[in-house]
RNA sequence: GCCUCGGUAGCUCAGCUGGAUAGAGCAACGGCCUUCUAAGCCGUAGGUCUUGGGUUCGAAUCCCAACCGGGGUACCA
């Protein structure tokens, strides 16, 4: 067990994992050595040593002091000398109360750099044949309305996992499942039947999405004023609901349109039409895209016959009135509706439909639903019913549930106007990075497109991290007002970190200074480097909790404490202008490294980095 | 009612598979541009981690209860 045999390992990741794992084992061994009992390797809790005390790696000793029967001091100094003794990269090691501090030798780090700089792709593990194929399912827009902030999160988040997954050594289909039909889409169709006069989005000028949106609050707007005059006549708020015109009108476009009314599907695929075209300028704005797309008017039916085939094997059942339920308090929970009783899919028809079809088309190996905590039910139920389907899949669906994105007054509703639309939020930002970038000087020199390129580029860093860094989980909120900032932890904060990284990179080619990747050194490495070569190497335990975890905001976060301590390390040490070469060459390699890192980083959460800003 | 998720600084959020003195950013106040980009760096101030119990060497973290808030709950998606 040599120095040489870790040190020769051109992959860090496997350094990283032996020195731990020779640590971990050999206090193991220390135990039966010092107090002659068998310990299980669990008992044994590394930690990073925290960076007010001295040392790299940290073993918390309290859980060893019932063993020994001395003092937490005494045990950490026992499992200490034995580690300091038979580890060759253990050079030395304090005790802080009960927590062993062990510092691992310059040599060591050094050579972790090495391998890290000499790679492409650190921290990326490359998918193989035998790689797991996830289908990630994300966006799934209504086409009856534009995209706002919340289907903002739930596409940046669907994006950034399927990249995080990836970048796991998984193969990953992107899907899409686009709610084309139903009455949401009959609703916005008849106002524009009633009151559009011929509107389109090319004699309008409205982009096709937000035109077919405002007909869908026109359609509520005059649904209310029905409801409320036939109050006024007399009727109970229900059955006013149930009887008004409008509505009557938006259920017979959907019964129509089942039964593939020509004039009907018509003004459906041309209303459609227009949402795509502009549902396509918002999902390039933010940059994300999809391998499969899948239309629920085209998923639908296959979710009927397997719910009428789960109906005549018994496993589901058919009130009087012929709607089709599921009897699910067997599971604790209680009935679900699958077929109405006019025959029409719910929502829950249709998923089932598509998951068959998804698992026909791809040998799946898990499949993850990116949709809002709202639906948790809702695929809970899901996941039971493909069961009791026969689908073998079933149990294995991962709803990625994350929370609503809220604003000061509570929650979106388009209906209600106080949405905050995608494609307004997106231009406002650009509008701010531009200004900004201009008062700012930065981007002098530029040609108006490269000027614009970069700071849409900033705009857009800004909203991602914004969203991105948040635990996925948890609602969030959006104040407008305050609007999103580009100052302290945020995207465009990275983004200057790495221009300027790469701005020191290009005066130092300038300077004809040789950077030499394999460096060697003679001295001690610096705190603050040795610290950035500390995080730095994280990267990859990084990634792979953000993958477990389905938690962008892990790589968010992580990126940020790294760029953080580079600042830190930029403004207090000259990299270019120092004189000991060595000591020059090693900051210019950390730079060029932490640069990469971070573009990787940000390239997991979707966004690009500049070369200048 | 029942189910479920959450409550950490004035605001927005980290930390939560138990470990050292609970961290950032914004906002406030005070410093730092003739040195590699000041969209930056440094400092000051700001906390009964909702409350009350419990588990143990140790609890923001785990368990129980209460309070407050979000979401869901049989023909919306």
């Amino acid at each position: 067990m040599t120095k040489i045999k870790y040190l020769c390992r051109s992959n860090f990741k496997a350094i990283k994992m032996s020195i731990e794992q020779i640590i971990r084992d050999l206090i193991v061994e220390s135990i039966e050595k010092c107090y002659h009992q068998e310990i299980d390797s669990s008992l044994v809790q590394l930690q990073n040593t925290r960076k007010e005390f001295e040392g790299d790696i940290t073993l918390v000793v309290f859980p060893f002091v019932r063993i020994s029967k001395k003092s937490p001091e005494q045990t950490a100094a026992e499992i200490g000398d034995y580690l300091q003794q038979n580890v060759p990269e253990v050079e030395k090691y304090n005790v802080v109360k009960g927590f062993l501090n062990l510092v691992i030798s310059s040599e060591y780090w050094v050579s972790v750099l090495n391998s890290i700089s000499s790679v492409s792709n650190f921290g990326i593990t490359e998918s193989s044949e035998s790689s797991n194929l996830v289908m990630v399912e994300y966006s799934s827009p209504n086409t009856n309305k534009p995209l706002h902030l919340g289907h903002i999160r739930n596409n940046l988040l669907g994006f950034s996992l399927s990249e995080i997954l990836k970048a796991n050594g998984n193969k990953v289909v992107k899907t899409n499942i686009v709610n084309d039909r139903g009455i949401h889409i009959c609703k916005s169709m008849y106002a524009w039947k009633m009151w559009g006069e011929g509107q389109t989005p090319e004699n309008t000028g409205i982009k096709g999405d937000h035109l077919v949106g405002n007909f869908y609050v026109k359609f509520d707007q005059e649904y209310k004023k029905e409801i409320a005059s036939l109050i006024e006549q007399g009727e109970n708020k229900e059955s006013a609901e149930q009887n008004a015109p409008s509505m009557h009108g938006a259920r017979e476009m959907l019964l129509k349109w089942e039964a593939k009314d020509p004039e009907i599907i018509e003004l459906w695929t041309m209303m459609n039409q227009w949402v795509y075209a502009g549902f396509d300028v918002t999902y390039k704005a933010l940059g994300v895209d999809f391998d499969k797309i899948y239309y629920e008017s085209e998923t639908y039916l296959y979710g009927k016959d397997e719910v009428l085939r789960g109906l005549n094997e018994g496993v589901f059942y058919q009130n009087e009135d012929s709607s089709v339920w599921a009897d699910l308090s067997a599971e604790g929970l209680d009935q679900k509706i699958l077929l109405r009783s006019d025959g029409t899919s719910v929502y829950m028809t249709q998923d089932i439909g598509t998951a068959k079809e998804r698992f026909q088309d791809y040998p799946v190996n898990k499949m993850i639903y990116v949709v809002g905590n709202e639906q948790n039910y809702h695929f809970q139920v899901l996941s039971i019913l493909l069961d009791k389907l026969g689908f073998e899949f079933g149990k294995g669906l991962h709803h990625f549930s994350y929370g609503m994105v809220e604003l000061p007054q509570g929650k979106m509703k388009s209906r209600e106007g106080t949405v905050v639309d995608a494609d307004e939020l997106m231009a406002e930002m650009i509008e701010v990075s531009r200004k900004t970038s201009e008062e700012l000087g930065k981007l002098e020199g530029y040609t108006p497109e490269q000027a614009a390129e970069t700071y849409t580029m900033i705009a857009l860093g800004a909203l991602k991290y914004f969203m991105l860094k948040v635990d996925p989980k948890k609602n969030m909120l959006f104040n407008p007002e305050e609007s999103i900032d580009f100052n302290g932890n945020t995207g465009p904060f990275i983004q200057y970190t790495y221009a300027r990284i790469r701005s020191v990179l290009r005066k130092a080619t300038d300077r004809e200074i040789e950077l030499v990747r394999n460096i060697s050194i003679t001295s001690d490495i610096p705190a603050k480097e040795l610290q950035l070569i500390k995080l730095i190497s994280q990267f990859p335990v990084a990634i792979k909790e953000a993958g477990d975890n389905y938690s962008p905001a892990l790589v968010a976060n992580y990126i940020y404490e790294l760029v953080k301590e580079f600042n830190q390390f930029y403004h207090e040490f000259p990299i270019l202008i120092e004189e000991n070469s060595q000591i020059r060459n090693l900051r210019l390699v950390i730079a060029e490294t932490v640069g990469k890192t971070i573009k990787t980083g940000m390239k997991l959460l979707g966004i690009d980095v500049p070369e200048r800003m």
